[in-house]
This record gives C-alpha cells, sequence and structure tokens, in this order.
DNA sequence: TTGTATGCGTTATCAA
DNA sequence: TTGATAACGCATACAA
C-alpha cells in the first residue's frame, strides 16, 4: 500500500505539499505540483479513504437500508440510487432487512422487526455515514420504527407521519386518476375498481384518484363496482367473479396490482369472456410478468429508478445544508398501453 | 459524538482500560468492567469504525461489484451474501454497474467497460474493502476484466479461465441431466432441447448433461431435437415451430431458459397443442412469471441464495487465511414441478 | 490491574 | 511557496 508519505519521500517534499497538489488546496508552484504528480502516477497512489474519513468526519457513504431486496420494487430503487450516488462521488453500503423471509406478509408484524432496523441502523451510523435512505417493501406509515438520529434520513416507498420527515413517492392518486380517465376516453363508462386493502395508504389514495375522474366527467359513481381484495392473486379472481355476476356488468375493471389483475384474467378465462372484447382489464405496478399475460396487461408504471435517484439527490441536498428540500417527493407514473384494453364492444369512438 | 475518550473522563478510567472492557481483551478487575459497562451504556457509546478500521488496518467491509442489479439473478444473490455477512459482522459496498442500461445484450462488448469497472474496484480499494465479491449478469468468461489486486476476489454468476480464480456457480450439466433424467423417467424418449447461445458455456455444459442422461439410459440421440435458440423469447417460439413441425415430433421439449419456453408455450397455442397432454415442457431459471404460464411452468430453479451465501463464505474463509478454500464450487439447482409436464399421451406408467 | 504514549494515513493550521 | 506538527478516534506495546 502506497501511502502520502511514500509519495513525499519519493518527491523530496513534505506530506503536507503531496496533500495539497492532491486536493487543489494551497499555493504549490507548477515545478512541485509536477514533480508530485509524476511521483503520485509513478507509484499508483490510491488515498486511503478511511485515514480520510478520519480527518474529515465525512464519509461520503450513504447508508442504505432496504426491507427486503428480494421484493421487486427495490433492485431498481436501488439502482437510481446507485446512479446518482456514483455521478456525485458517493458509496452505498446497503443493508438488507430481509423481513419478507422473517415476517412473510404479516405486515403488522413489523413491530417484530424493530430491533433489527435498530441494529441496522446503530451499524450504519457506527460506520459514520452521512446519512440514511431507507426503502420500503410497501407503501405504509413506518412512523417510530426507525430511531431518530442526528443524520438525515430519506424515506423512500413509505413514509412517516411527521411533516418534517423527508420522504420520496410516487403519486397515487394521479395513477388511477389518469388511467380512470383513459378508460373514460376509450368509451367506457362502468369501470369497476378491485382495491388492495382497504386500511392502506395507497389504497385510499387511488380509490381517490378513480373517483375524482368519474366526478369531473359527471359519470355515476356506483359502489357496487368498488371491490377490496388484498394484493393478492385469489382475491383479485373472487372480486372479478363477483363483478362479472352482476346483472349490470363493468365493461372494464381497473386492478389495483398486475397480480390481481392476473386473477382477474383468470376469472375471465372461467367465465368465457373475451379480453379486452368483452371486457377491458388495467393493472398497476408493471411487473415483468404482465408481458405473458394474454393479453399482454395494460398497466401503470412504477417510476422507481426516479424514486431511487431523486432520494439520493435530496441526500445530498440535505448534506450541502440546501434550505429549500422538500419534505414530500411525489413521482408521477407512466401508463403502459399492452393488449387488455379497447373501446367497450359495440361502441365505435 | 461520544468518544472513548469521554467515557474514559466520565468512570475515571484511562482510555486504554475503556478499550480493554469494550473489546474484552487485558485483564480488568470487575469493578472497574462494571463502572466502565454502565457509563458505557448511560452515554450510549458506539464505536467508530472509521477509527477502528484506520488502526486494524482491516474494514470488515466486502466490496460487492453487480455487474447490473436489475437483472433477475442480482437481487437473491445480494441477499445470500448479506445474511451470511450479517451474521459475521461483515458489511457490503455495493456498486452498481448498470451495464445493461449501458450496452444492453451486445455483451461482447464488455469490453468497453472495463474502465468502469476498474474505478470501480478502485473506489473499492480506496475503501479499503477487505474483499471483493463480483457479480455477472451471466454466466460467462470474464478473464481480464477485473485488475488484480492483494486483496481476495470471489466471482459468482460468472467465472474466469484461471484455475486458481475463487468462484461459486451451480451445476448446468447436472441441472439438465436431472431434468432429462425426469422426463424419461415419465416415459418421454423423443425429447427435444432448445438451447442458448451456442458459444456459451452454460449452453455447452447444458447439452452436457442432456447428452450424459440419453446416453445412460441408451436413448437415442437424435441431432434433429437439438435447435440453438438465442435466449430470447422469439427464438424459443421458433425453434418450437421447427421441432413441432417435424416429421417425427418431440414429446418432450427442454428449453434452456424460461423465456424460450415462454416462446414454446406461444408455438403450441398456435399449433394448438395441448400442454402438457400433447406435449411437455421444461424451463429453467425460475423466472416469477413461469407460474403465470398457462400451464404453470416445470423448471429449474437457480440456487441464486446459497450461491451469494457461499460467496460470502468462501470470501470469510479467505480472510482468515483458511488454507482449504476450494477455487470452485458448484451448487445443485432443485427441479421444480409445476404443470407443464405429463407422461406423453397414451403412455400409462 | 491500569495508565502513558504512539501510530494508523490523512488534512490543515501555523510558522518559516 | 513549503514544511513541521497536531489532530481525527481508536488499539496496543510497554511501563508502572
Amino acid at each position: 500500500m502506497v501511502r502520502l508519505k511514500d509519495i513525499a519521500e519519493k518527491a523530496n517534499v513534505s506530506t503536507a505539499t503531496v496533500s495539497y497538489v492532491i486536493n487543489n488546496t494551497g499555493n504549490i508552484s507548477k515545478e512541485t505540483r509536477e514533480k508530485v504528480l509524476r511521483v503520485l502516477e509513478e507509484l499508483n497512489y490510491k488515498p486511503n479513504q478511511v485515514a480520510r474519513s478520519l480527518k474529515n468526519k465525512k464519509t461520503r457513504t450513504i447508508g442504505v437500508i432496504v426491507e427486503d431486496i428480494t421484493v421487486f420494487n427495490a433492485p431498481e430503487i436501488i439502482d437510481g440510487i446507485n446512479s446518482y450516488a456514483e455521478k456525485h462521488g458517493f458509496s452505498i453500503l446497503l443493508t438488507n432487512l430481509r423481513i419478507y423471509k422473517r415476517i412473510g406478509n404479516n405486515y403488522h408484524e413489523i413491530e417484530k422487526c424493530k430491533d433489527l432496523i435498530e441494529s441496522a441502523m446503530d451499524e450504519l451510523l457506527s460506520q459514520q455515514v452521512d446519512g440514511i435512505i431507507y426503502i420500503g417493501v410497501h407503501i405504509r406509515d413506518v412512523t417510530g420504527l426507525v430511531q431518530e438520529s442526528n443524520k438525515p434520513i430519506v424515506y423512500t416507498y413509505c413514509y412517516t407521519s411527521s411533516p418534517k420527515d423527508y420522504s420520496v413517492n410516487f403519486d397515487d392518486e394521479l395513477a388511477t386518476y389518469e388511467i380512470t380517465n383513459y378508460l373514460i376516453e376509450m368509451g367506457h363508462r362502468k369501470i369497476a375498481l378491485i382495491s388492495g386493502l382497504i386500511d392502506s395508504f395507497p389504497s385510499h389514495q387511488r380509490f381517490l384518484g378513480y373517483h375524482r375522474a368519474l366526478m369531473e366527467k359527471q359519470l355515476l359513481f356506483n359502489p357496487v363496482f368498488v371491490k377490496t381484495g388484498d394484493w393478492q392473486y385469489e382475491s383479485g379472481y373472487r372480486m372479478a367473479k363477483e363483478l362479472l355476476e352482476l346483472q349490470e356488468k363493468p365493461t372494464a375493471i381497473i386492478a389495483m396490482n398486475d397480480v390481481m389483475a392476473g386473477g382477474v384474467l383468470e376469472a375471465c378465462r372461467e367465465l368465457n369472456i373475451k379480453v379486452p372484447d368483452e371486457l377491458s382489464i388495467v393493472g398497476f405496478d408493471d411487473r415483468e410478468f404482465g408481458i405473458y399475460f394474454l393479453p399482454k396487461l395494460t398497466t401503470m408504471r412504477l417510476p422507481l429508478d426516479e424514486m431511487g435517484l431523486l432520494s439520493m439527490k435530496k441526500m445530498i441536498k440535505l448534506l450541502d445544508q440546501d434550505k429549500e428540500v422538500d419534505y414530500e417527493t411525489k413521482v408521477k407514473c407512466q401508463l403502459v398501453q399492452r393488449e387488455s384494453v379497447s373501446s367497450p364492444s359495440g361502441l365505435i369512438v
């Protein structure tokens, strides 16, 4: 390992001088600068970041706590964080809580993970990270899970109840508003909605977007067309069956995620209903498997990489003591038009 | 920030003493130990790992370079690395090369990434990581891409031509051997194979396993039943069509990945061939979308988390100067039986 | 059993 | 324009 001292000796200067030329601080004559530069090159010097960090009391390292990296949202968010971090000379210390393997779908047991999160935080703080980005597995309230600290924290794919915490999420309300509008423009008037668990924030927001679109277009809001699922395949299947056995069937169904949309498709196969000719279906999330559905699923793409990128951007602003940092950031989703939507049969648009 | 010194002052002992009790080194009387412990607790002391690392010349941090974290294999491998690392008090410094976004499917352009990889390595080395785990996006030869260094490197989901490099992969040959055997046991005699690109190592190995199974069971090896695809959906579709238009059709098709198996299924739908009644299909990879196929895809699960775990295990052994570390590790894949395989029609087993 | 003092590789203050 | 030196927080050799 080559140290500053080695460079200094070989170049016949002091370590201070070498440090000056490396960091472009101080006034160094052109000759010494070039001499030092030459030796630096020659010995292939790489600064020891650990020593630097100790001296500077800054590590240019961000701790990323991800609730579960095997869940579909995580990799792209991390990708976004990484890309921005790399561009600005920051490193990522990754901690994976693996909560999915630990508590499965019982998110109410998340409290059990409090110790886990605390020790993850302690570990990262101990490593002197400059800040922490917390990535949830579901958009939900994580208030109280993460201990306070004097380092900035940015939450993404989750939120807290405190208005003074920093978060980056996507705009649920706008997303379903746009889906609903899209269906209305395609000529649909009887649009059903299969919701996720009713006590979840995204379910609520997405319902609001759906409702707003109907109201703005002065369409009838029919409560019978709103069903509550639990995000799982089977509930999509079951709710679709209920909807399709109605006296007055919907001509389109919005499922609040792609998994439930899969269930809707199965119900259609069973009831021999042609998609999209007799029923249009829109999912949510743009999971990879959607392109393998028959027909290919029209859905809402989550701006995951952008969320990651903006989280990191926000973090750096915070570290730069920027005063103009928004607490809450909402990113727009993008409709992905594939094959599961058409105008309702009999209608010529 | 609370330092050793603060503890020492408050407890009326020297910093050395505090250090001794924290690290359980030296002989400390029960009383002083307890006194120090109390102050430690009281001030909620967290050791500064940066200072520690500088002193110890060890960071207990492993650099993980992943060619692309958004590719399906990466998250689970990282998960495995994480779980083992956490258990042994190691941290993960993650670098994502994002080569998929940079060069797409043109893996021959990987040379272009050499600079990228080099700067990633330099960065990690500069951070004084104790070792590096390199995760590829495809099982392929990465010789020469990663520069030498005095720190141990473990390659996973890729390999090098040097027999003295450390690697962890899955056993391709055994996997197709088992698939083929499984189909033979189900009563199939005419088993076709749709290969990936022919110049790839996994394609070659998997062919070998297929061939060995046929030979051992003294079945005819029919070259007409072996088709070369390019890992993509469309090639699976095209090759399946060729196979199913043969005078003597196969009763089973093994596709070397799930994506191509999807293409095979599409060909079957088009030709009105019932799966699995008239044709059995086995994929490879156990991608998430396989359960949404009709019928659900029988496939080979990749032991990704185990590969990650074993990579980290190997790394720690290397750091412990263990002499008995295998250069090459091969992990067994697991057949996942779902609905796309049955005995050939007309046959009662 | 405990304390003093040095050094890990840097940066930066201050003096020359 | 350059150099000597202290300090960052910790671990440890050696002295007491």
